[in-house]
RNA sequence: GGGCCCGUAGCUUAGCUUGGUGGAGCGCACGGCUGAUAACCGUGAGGUCCUGCGUUCGAAUCGCAGCGGGCCCA
């Protein structure tokens, strides 16, 4: 049977509850097992890096999902989704190093790799424990004893079964470059990795003396001057202009500098020249080709050794001198030009960023600090033509934000640009949400990708399967555990794919030798890009592998283009050739209140669990799905989620109104259906059942395009508007009705079907909500019904209860109840009190026919016992005209007389006159005096006015008048209600059950209204249920509560009794 | 510096594709209701539609430029 419900909405109450029932009954597990049969939907979940605790955006991002694998649940979707782990990497390293106290490689290296790796996994692991927990409190149903976690073996081999896929096709690549390198971790870091923040570095201007000319320079501008030793080449751009010009120095000494011609000014400037003088110009292809000598050749050995050269190169640009420092060992572009140009690719700086042996007098010292030393270095051979600072964006390593350098060193490289065309064809045939996602931000980024450097010099990540022969150099790529073990020769049964145990492992080589792995681990986004394989446990298995591949649907926010969407295309490119996912939603970023990113740092910091304490996790998931687009930043309002919240509750009062009811009248939606009950429908019934599968419509339409937003504001909208505001307070008066009523037996089925409907519409959205409906409403009344609300099928839209004309007439009808209540207030009367008659003029045809068709809905809410109905654009005939002469028209024509005129005119009767110009042309006006004159039209205007007592506004159907007079039987009505209304408030003062009788003694000062109250005490004691009522004017009111009122100015003394 | 997105009332937003008097919710003020009641409803005030220029008879909407915010890149 239906019950009654707790009065106030307790989200955590419910939530715990409905856990424990998930819990118990095992839902979770039982709806997908129900979906058996149901088409294969392959959900990837994008794994979450193992911090320990969740964020909003996290947590936002966990709803999106599971909101909408709900939603194709329903939808009859048998739905693969393991939530994942992403467990490796730097970011875990750091903490780890954190914690131990470690400073660099060194501290690790001596506390040993397999400690520390120890270390890392026990970390990552217990960090995944304090999440899921953290996930399954938002209420995500995914596969959560069962999640795929990048540091299993089984999931290392799915990413060294993609390495050697690459090496088969030839898109592995081995050898030196430059990469982004963090001096503190020691390693290469990816472009992804790359976290750029403002930064002051040195600016200085160096001047490189060339070979074979006296006195002549070429001026280069650089950042950096601890790449001034590793310098090798100067770089112009072919066709910009460049002179050669002599400079004044304020010492008066003279020297030929060679610039970029719009530049020689800054160049002066910047160098404090006095004078210059143009000797000649040329194009930067001329300048290429000039030799010139190292300003710090007899301090770097080395570079007393190499040539240098200026060279061409397009990407230079005019600013500073226009010729640009090249070091091959310390940039991407300089690398470039070395290798076009055969160029000794010279990096005298080791992994720690300090430099080697071959920077001569440098060697040990760390870049960092051999800044101001170079600087010195150069003043004092001459070469320093300008030293300042500038502030700019530099990259940091974004997990130390220790600034970067680039370095060229070994490392591995998924050839990238290879696959590149046949990766934006991909992006094309994928669905993207919203579509520039896809066709405007990931396009760009992936025109602009380069190979990816796949190689980390660290510790705790996926081992590199690389072997490599100590005596002649041969490569072995392994592709799983079972080759390893086969092909090595000390690997035994079983062994650890981690670092240190797997570096152990040797395989023999063909000459004879011993193939070692390279020391390697994979760059952490390596990890996750293999996922949508790795989760369905390939390459171990291939069976699940053919039966779900690939995803049908991905989420993640914005940064993952670059990321997760990224990285899982290329490696799904090399492994099978397409993209690794058929549909993808980019969602948007949670920010604070004022749009700020939320961090640590700033303080502006609020954690779901917060939320949920306050509201519950129905409310942060309804407001984080509403409150934007699902791809536009979130920026989080408190306020905001409080209104969502006073929604819930709403829609919690609205599914609690009848249930008392039901439960006294043992109502039982079983025994009585809807059709069952037809007969006695009334409009409203009819209209919201037409509402409710508007609703179903407009929640799958938005679904159709995933507008989670548009899903979820139709619903609280409909509950509110429809429900709350609307329907409920249509059908009030018919819950209360006592006997077996087919009228309210009516309502009741009306109501339970659309509580079944709204149940179901909001599971995917507010599941626990929905539980804890679900069971009461459905559960308690067919204990043969499904378990959970979420195994149950989404509701098919019944076009059979569709009355689109319906609706509209409704939401006529509801303006003209808002309106009459508008002219209420106007004209001072309450809705309590009743009025005679309101008059609505229609606009329209339709307009009128709502009228007709919602008469009694309209009579009942506006509280009249009468709706009259003007002809469609007539205005009310009981309306009044008030002339307004025109002392512009009459002036003219009656001269001195005029002032005598417009007070006549005045006086005249409004319709009498008009219809007088309409018929004649002209009025015969009696002036005050006697005399008599004639007026024309134009000489007044007319103005429409109310009839006395009452008062007009607009609505959507025409002009509504109400009309506000009184008559006895009104006035004792509202009296009577007043009475009631008073009465009702005691008893609830008293705490009495609804249907308790009781004794009541009514004193009333006023014989008039003593009268007039008495003329309806019948009504009086059915409405407040007093078996012994009196009315008089004694004063010895007694009973168990006895208050004084003031109505409308007339004291009362109102006593009541338990009877 | 570049790409993409966003910028409408104090706050959160709809409208923008397909140009024609800008619509809600919260908050605020006033009022109503009182058998959903520590709930609910109505009315009102409140807008340089980020700025400027352009296209057009007409621009929140289309175009260009700029400003501010976010993500990504250099």
């Amino acid at each position: 049977m239906i019950k009654e419900i707790t009065a106030k909405y307790d989200a955590d109450q419910i939530e715990q509850k409905v856990m424990q029932l998930w819990d118990e009954s095992d839902a979770y597990r039982k709806t997908r097992e129900h979906r058996k049969t149901g088409k294969r939907l392959f959900f990837v979940d994008g794994p979450p890096y193992t911090t320990g605790h969740i964020h909003l955006g996290t947590a936002w991002n966990k709803i999106i999902k599971d909101s909408i694998l709900r939603y194709y649940s329903m939808n009859n979707r048998y739905i693969m989704e393991r939530p994942g782990w992403d467990m490796h990497g730097l970011p875990i390293e750091v903490k780890v190093e954190g914690v131990l106290g470690f400073k660099s490689k060194k501290d690790i290296e001596s506390f040993g790799v397999g400690n520390f790796i120890e270390k890392c996994k026990e970390f990552a692991i217990n960090q995944k424990q304090a999440m899921t927990e953290q996930f399954e409190r938002l209420g995500a149903w995914l596969q959560w004893e069962d999640p795929y976690m990048t540091l299993k073996d089984e999931y290392i081999e799915a990413a060294w079964w993609t390495l050697k896929q690459a090496e088969e096709k030839d898109l592995l690549d081995v050898g030196k470059r430059v990469v982004n390198w963090c001096p503190r971790c020691e390693t290469a870091i990816a472009d992804s990795e790359v976290e750029y923040a403002d930064r002051t570095d040195p600016s200085i201007y160096v001047k490189f003396k060339v070979k074979g000319e006296e006195n002549t320079f070429i001026v280069i501008w650089t950042t950096t001057p601890w790449t001034i030793p590793s310098n090798i080449a100067v770089a112009v751009h072919p066709s910009f202009e460049y002179a050669k010009f002599r400079a004044v120095r304020q010492d008066g000494k003279e020297e030929i500098l060679i610039a970029a011609t719009p530049l020689i000014e800054n160049v002066l400037r910047k160098g404090r020249y006095t004078d210059y003088e143009i000797l000649e110009t040329m194009l930067g292809e001329d300048v290429a080709g000039l030799e010139y000598e190292s300003p710090l050749a007899d301090l770097v050995p080395r570079q007393a050794e190499f040539k240098h050269n200026v060279y061409e190169a397009e990407y230079v640009t005019a600013e500073n001198t226009g010729c640009v420092h090249i070091a091959p060992g310390h940039g991407m572009d300089d690398f470039n030009v070395g290798v076009k140009n055969g160029l000794p690719i010279f990096c005298p700086v080791g992994p720690n960023g300090s430099y080697t042996e071959e920077a001569g007098k440098y060697a040990g010292m760390n870049i960092r600090d051999a800044n101001a030393v170079v600087i010195e270095d150069l003043l004092e051979r001459d070469r320093l033509l300008a030293e300042g600072t500038v502030a700019h964006r530099y990259g940091h390593c974004w997990r130390c934000k220790t600034p970067i350098i680039y370095l060229a060193t070994e490392q591995w490289f998924l050839k990238i640009t290879d696959l590149k065309e046949k990766m934006l064809e991909e992006i094309d045939a994928v669905d993207w949400y919203p579509d520039w996602a896809g066709s405007a931000r990931f396009r760009t980024w992936v025109e602009g990708a380069r190979d990816w450097c796949i190689s980390r010099q660290r510790y705790w990540g996926i081992p590199v399967p690389v072997w490599k022969c100590r005596k002649c150099g041969k490569l072995e790529v392994i592709g799983t555990k079972g080759e390893l073990i086969e092909k090595s020769s000390n690997a035994g049964g079983e062994i650890e794919l981690h670092r240190p145990y797997v570096d152990e492992v040797v395989i023999p080589c063909e000459c004879g030798g011993e193939k070692k792995r390279v020391e390697d681990v994979f760059d952490v986004w390596f990890d996750s890009a293999v996922a949508s394989w790795a989760t369905l446990k390939f390459p171990q298995s291939r069976e699940a592998f053919d039966e779900w591949w690939p995803a049908d649907f991905i989420t993640e926010g914005h940064d993952q283009t670059r990321g997760w969407f990224y990285s899982q295309l290329g490696a799904s490119m090399v492994n099978f050739g397409r993209a690794p996912y058929k549909s993808v939603l980019m969602h948007g970023f949670t920010l604070d209140g004022a749009g700020k990113k939320m961090s640590k740092s700033l303080g502006n910091v609020i954690t779901p669990q917060e939320v949920i304490d306050r509201f519950g996790a129905d409310t942060l998931r309804a407001y984080v799905l509403s409150a934007s687009a699902p791809w536009e930043d979130l920026k989080f309002n408190w306020e905001e989620v409080a209104t969502v919240n006073r929604s819930i509750n709403i829609l919690w009062n609205v599914f609690r109104f009848p249930l008392p009811y039901m439960a006294l009248d043992e109502f039982d939606p079983m025994k009585v259906s809807l059709d069952s009950v037809k007969d006695a429908l009334r409009e409203e019934d009819r209209w919201i059942l037409s509402r409710a599968q508007s609703l179903i419509k407009a929640v799958d339409e938005a679904m159709s395009g995933y507008l989670l937003h548009k899903a979820v504001r139709e619903i609280l909208e409909f509950t509110l508007e429809d429900l709350s505001r609307w329907y409920i307070q249509l059908i009030r008066p018919r819950t209360w009705t006592e006997a077996d009523d087919p009228d309210k037996l009516a309502a009741y089925c009306v109501l339970y079907e659309v509580y079944v409907t709204l149940t179901k519409l909001i599971s995917p959205f507010m599941p626990f909500l929905a539980e804890e409906m679900y069971q009461n409403l459905i559960r308690n009344a067919d204990p043969n019904a499904l378990e959970s609300v979420h195994m149950a099928d989404w509701p098919k839209v019944n076009e059979a209860y569709l009355d689109p004309e319906l609706e509209a007439a409704m939401d006529t009808a509801r303006s003209i109840v808002e309106a009459a209540s508008n002219a209420r207030q106007k004209v001072g009367r309450k809705l309590r009190w009743p009025i005679s008659r309101i008059v609505v003029s229609p606009e329209t045809e339709a307009a009128a026919a709502a009228v007709k068709m919602l008469r009694s809905v309209l009579m009942d809410q506006t509280n009249s016992k009468d709706i009259v109905l003007t002809g469609v654009g007539e205005s009310w005939d009981e309306l009044g005209l008030e002339v307004i002469p025109d002392p512009g028209k009459i002036g003219p024509v009656f001269k001195k007389d005029a002032g005598k005129v417009v007070p006549a005119l005045k006086e005249v009767d409004g319709v009498t006159l008009k219809k007088a110009f309409a018929e004649a042309g002209e009025y015969a006006l009696t002036l005050a005096d006697g005399s008599t004159v004639t007026v024309t039209p134009g000489m007044a205007n007319f103005n429409e006015t109310l009839p006395e007592g009452t008062a007009s506004s607009e609505s959507d159907a025409g002009l509504v008048y109400v009309d506000a007079n009184l008559t006895p039987e009104l006035e004792a009505e509202g009296f009577t209600r007043e009475v009631i209304r008073r009465i009702q408030d005691m008893r609830k003062e008293l705490d009495l059950v609804v249907d308790e009788n009781i004794i009541a003694l009514v004193q009333i000062d006023d014989d008039r209204v003593l009268d007039l109250v008495d003329s309806l005490g019948e009504l009086l004691a059915e409405e407040v249920r007093a078996s012994f009522l009196e009315i008089s004017n004694e004063d010895d009111i007694t009973g168990d509560l006895v208050k004084d009122w003031e109505v409308e100015g007339i004291a009362m003394k109102i006593g009541i009794a338990k009877a």
